[in-house]
DNA sequence: CCACAGAGTGAAAACGCTTCCACTCCTCGT
DNA sequence: ACGAGGAGTGGAAGCGTTTTCACTCTGTGG
């Protein structure tokens, strides 16, 4: 803990304006740039900066500036495939417009959620952007309406990435994907390659976007005409282990189906793992598709089918919907689309 | 850009102080525990600043406290499984000490790592984690000589993580995983099951990881009795991209080996779809082993045979080691052991 | 030749906080 | 009963910037 690594002083913009012979006020309108100064005397002072080596406070800036230029992005664990792409998304539109981004990790958990959120605030971020389904209970309901209401006072703004808003009028932005669309896609495909008994392992009640994909399915199977018996619904949540546990469980009690939707690719990998332990082949005895088109989806075995989700443009939209003008068009609430990609891992059942 | 979202007057500890009908200093000493003050006085100081839904400002205490408690990881880019792994350390490291954590993707530009080291140093970081294997050319050299000068002149520190540090004498702290060691160790696995015609896919002249891996190779080569000659590297570079398309030209080129020892997981993946395409099979036809053992590894067809580099410790012992007393025993070069991790992409040549 | 605009500049205030210093009370020990 | 010491407190300095305000110079049009 303690432990001060004995700083040496900094230098400061007055040593710089003494260096090159001016007073502070017109070193930093030379090094700002917000003021014009004579070029003679501008450059004098930049040389005088670069021969100290002067790197300006950021916080006396921030400070005197009220604000800064800064977003925080909170997901459950940057190693998550998903949540590392929104991440990337976010950054890079940040860095693009000159904003500093930070990324928190809150393993889920909403007391270290609650302290991230804290400590975004004292920094001063003008953004925070909250990642990815959750379940809305009324402790998350609360949670979210508070820190949408402070950062809204101080002029910042809540926006919330792959969940939808569990209040109507709380000021916050939210963009997310269509789940139940990308989910109906993506059983229709599964029923019209002669599946019917599909089982979707996965599920997490509660949860804002598996639910909606547990609503995409069934709405499909309905559309195709079979009774709700048809479908069936593992709530295992997420997680390879999750889904690798589920689907050996589901396997010792039934063979009673012949296609799986997991919730998200990290499921489905367990999913296939599980099939293969069985001695069970995919496609041949079992198909199998995911949610979300993680960059590894592609090397799983057999390579698998999904739905594609542009997590990285998922974490751009954010920052370039709440940057734009609060008034300007657009509202406040915003879709993005998926579709399905087709690989290897579904064939038609009872096929050679 | 230009967009303000009209921000109200924040509620300062002059206001906190008000309410409870105490000085600011007093008020002062009550938050932040400083020096001791009166239960009730205390009491009285956090209620209303909980009433007022104060946050303190990070700027205006950093600004007067000299500094702040910060931490700055660079990598490449954070969607690579290994790179989000060590910034999971990092940030979870940092985060049991109360220290923020910001991570910064340069896409592998200079130019974006030396802005983004810049911001960091005006943020006031304190740390500064460079990740991952890079080519040392000149201008990378005197590049991190600045930082560390700089780093280390204004009380901060540079650790260079998974890389070693160019010149023995700047003051940088190194922490490193033995790729050497790890690469002979996996190449005598493929040696004792048989293997005599090893490929080494994903060299890159000059970037010290890979560099280090390629020496494991041939020393684990030249241990067995093997010509140098034995020994092929090509230089594809990382990815998965390159390997896929390195493997792709190397088998319309040749069969004359049995194994490949891919520079990483990502570079095995695309070998090991090269290898499908190519109408082969791992491990009967070639086997293939990885370096570091991703996630997803095990998710491969076939799982993959690969060394364990425990990127998460990586990334947590970086911050251990440089937050610890300077003066205190360990030197400033640590190297961190890995291991094989043995699974069903390895097989003997020629066998059924 | 004079008023006057405007460019260039510096002094100083302000941002919100922590901490040094000085002051006032108490409570002891003698 | 008296001084020393200490606990509790507030005033004010200071952290490094930016920006406002006021000032001094030019040069220009009348």
């Amino acid at each position: 803990m303690g432990n001060d690594m004995g700083a040496k002083r900094r230098v400061t913009i007055r040593d710089v304006a003494e260096r090159a012979g001016v007073s502070m006020a017109t070193a930093s309108r030379a090094l700002s740039g917000n003021h014009p100064v004579p070029t003679a005397t501008r450059a004098r002072v930049l040389r005088a900066a670069r021969d100290l080596d002067y790197v300006a406070n950021a916080h006396a800036r921030a400070l005197v500036g009220g604000g800064r230029k800064m977003a925080a992005v909170v997901v459950r664990q940057v190693t998550s495939p998903f949540y590392a792409q929104v991440a990337e998304g976010v950054e890079a539109e940040a860095a693009d417009r000159g904003w500093l981004c930070v990324v928190g990790a809150t393993g889920g958990d909403p007391q270290r959620e609650m302290e991230f959120v804290q400590l975004m605030r004292e920094e001063g971020a003008r953004l925070v952007i909250l990642v990815g389904g959750v379940v809305e209970d009324d402790a998350y309901r609360s949670r979210v309406a508070h820190y949408a209401q402070a950062l809204d006072s101080s002029g910042g703004r809540l926006v919330l990435c792959g969940r939808p808003a569990p209040d109507p009028d709380i000021p916050a932005l939210v963009v997310e994907f269509d789940n139940e669309a990308g989910a109906r896609a993506i059983t229709a495909h599964l029923l019209s390659a002669g599946h019917r008994r599909i089982v979707f392992l996965g599920g997490l009640p509660g949860n804002t976007a598996l639910d909606a994909r547990v609503a995409g399915y069934r709405a499909a199977l309905a559309e195709h005409g079979l009774p709700r018996s048809a479908g069936r619904v593992v709530d295992c949540g997420l997680g390879r282990a999750a889904g690798l546990r589920a689907m050996t469980e589901l396997l010792k009690e039934t063979r009673e189906f012949t296609a799986v939707f997991a919730g998200d690719d990290m499921v489905a990998a367990g999913a296939l793992r599980a099939i293969a332990d069985a001695g069970l082949s995919v496609p041949d005895d079992i198909s199998v598709v995911g949610y979300n088109d993680i960059p590894l989806a592609e090397d799983f075995n057999p390579p698998l089918t999904t739905v594609r989700t542009p997590a990285e443009e998922l974490g751009r939209a954010a920052v370039r919907i709440a940057l734009r003008d609060p008034e300007q068009s657009g509202g406040n609430h915003h879709l993005l689309g998926t579709h399905i990609v087709v690989r290897r891992s579904v064939a038609s059942p009872g096929a050679p």
